[in-house]
DNA sequence: ATTTTTGATGAAAACGATTTTCAATAAGGG
DNA sequence: CCCTTATTGAAAATCGTTTTCATCAAAAAT
């Protein structure tokens, strides 16, 4: 593999070499891929970007390096139902960027939104109150998702 | 495959002649095991159980019956990040049966609750109204599923 | 700078859940 | 009871993802 000195955003490197790992053009272009463009991306569609750049670079890889993102908190994984899982860039702090999904059935585009939150949150609150008493669960995250059919696809 | 006559409820039977098929064993015990005992059966685990009855079954006619039960809305399929799918008997109309989850990630058992679901609903509605505005989508469902541990898994 | 250590890589194979293919079987109308 | 055609089981194919393993290269040791 091709040296780069000096590749890929400092803090990145740095939180690599804290733990033991390396930065290589591989990471750097799979984390410039998901985080310069956003959205939700399968390892397929980040394999075929990356390629464009890096020919030589393996689905393997890909799918090894998003998975080691996501451990790292600096990608979070998420499936949406079509098969396939979509990894998206954390923005700040996982918990600073909380949102919800908005998403399409039949192109399955993936939108985020912030908005209405706050209101769904204090709902949620109270639900989980009563789900933790009436079922003795301790609940440590959920799910909201709305499906339907984006713009485009009404047409 | 044995015949039995007058086998499975009639009602279903006849939905099936409705539209062309028919009704088998196989087609039977898939139902009445999904029915009978309630909750949220993989294929395999309806396999095992039906494969008690009926040995000489296939997996792959499970696949395709549970198919089948989910496209005449008499089962509704789901999938809870597992891996696979699970399937659960609709009671009543699909829209009588509106409920949400409540899945443990270390034993993957699925609560379905119904007691909170009314303020639920109504925020839903108010939320969907923001939604489609500001992003013209056209929303037909959601999911809320809360993950956590549940009682037995706490210990 | 060179060697050494060890993590990262790509290719191919393995994987688990699900689907398809296809020849054999059986449901149910005639 | 026969005939048409839906249904079945077994094996193979698919799809997304993970593992294996020999090779390669990043960072450490020299």
């Amino acid at each position: 593999m091709p040296r780069r000195d000096g590749c890929g955003p400092p803090w990145f490197t740095g939180q690599l070499r804290g733990c033991g790992r390396r930065m290589t053009v591989a990471r750097e272009l799979v984390l410039d891929v998901v985080s310069r463009k956003g959205g939700h991306w399968s390892a397929e569609e980040v394999f075929e970007a990356v390629r464009k750049q890096y020919p030589r670079v393996g689905l393997v890889t890909v799918y090894r390096t998003l998975d080691l993102l996501a451990g790292m908190n600096v990608l979070s994984r998420h499936e949406f139902g079509d098969g396939r899982a979509r990894y998206e860039m954390i923005r700040g702090s996982k918990s600073d960027d909380h949102h919800h999904h908005l998403v399409c059935t039949s192109c399955n585009r993936v939108i985020d939104y912030r908005d209405f939150i706050d209101d769904e949150i204090q709902l949620l609150k109270k639900t989980e109150a009563g789900l933790s008493k009436k079922f003795h669960f301790k609940i440590t995250d959920h799910v909201i998702e709305f499906y339907g059919l984006c713009e485009k696809c009404q047409k």
